[in-house]
DNA sequence: TTCAGTGCAAAACTTTTGCAGTTAT
DNA sequence: ATAACTGCAAAAGTTTTGCACTGAA
């Protein structure tokens, strides 16, 4: 029994049919919570379903996220990644320095804080669920800035 | 005369060559000072120097990147954007509804007190100077809201 | 039965790379 | 002269699409 099933079975209501490839990628994005690629993603569930194709893959991730289970954003190399949407508890982001390519974690609050700001002044609803911020960590700015070409 | 001029003769000190292709495409960028996809940049640039090659100003962009004249950030679609590092005067970000598609504008301010709370946080140098932020608008929020499936 | 969903193959699209020729210095 | 740069062509990598077949309802 996976907490992913009700979602499926609302959606089956809709028209939509479940299918175990549906099942098993929205399974696997459950157990890795992070921002997921669309190759990741098809190289763990192809083991667990020989013959899934990568169309299938993408399609449902799009399917998906029409349905609004999923948020897709852009990684650090322009590729596409994927993640659930959780509407509960907070959330964290992170912070990816392009110096030495450490990855830290950002708390829910400051983003937050932004998102409430912006619909503030706009009415705007920033999809800001799970940013990857791009930057220097404080050890590589420090570095730059003696280094200075 | 533009004003782009001294940093091409900055970086020739460094044993870096001066050539049309990249005179023209750093102009094309100083124009036009939104995100600009490589394509774009290519389109344009290619107007006024035809034989230009889509391979040349990758290569330019990645160039300008390192030696710290631009940034590359990721646009809605994964697709990689390009922007002058522009250090002086209040910048803006835009809002990217991804039901209408409309584009709306968002001062600096609010994302300002985010990399200062970022730095203050963790001493990490959030680059975040020209943000596609993606979401729904106003009236797409309140049509979804309703038209719930 | 029926139509939504899948697999397959091919294409579209962005970006990178090797190499030979060109050109700024 | 020489090393940096460009153009060309080909490839790599991600994502999309058309079509016939399959399978959930």
């Amino acid at each position: 029994m996976s907490c992913h099933t009700p979602i499926l079975t609302d959606l089956r209501e809709h028209g939509v049919r479940l299918t175990a490839q549906r099942a098993l990628i929205l399974e696997d994005l459950y157990h890795h919570p992070g921002h997921c690629t669309a190759d990741a993603i098809f190289g763990r569930v192809s083991q667990n379903l020989p013959g899934l194709n990568r169309a299938t893959v993408y399609r449902t991730l799009e399917f998906l996220r029409d349905a609004g289970v999923l948020t897709a954003s852009s990684g650090p190399e322009g590729i596409t990644r994927f993640e659930l949407v959780q509407e509960s508890g907070p959330q964290h982001h992170h912070l990816h320095c392009r110096g030495c390519g450490v990855e830290l974690d950002l708390e829910a609050e400051p983003i937050d804080a932004l998102k409430t700001e912006i619909a503030r002044r706009s009415g705007f609803q920033a999809e800001l669920d799970h940013l990857y911020i791009h930057g220097l960590c404080a050890a590589c700015a420090a570095r730059t800035k003696e280094n200075r070409r």
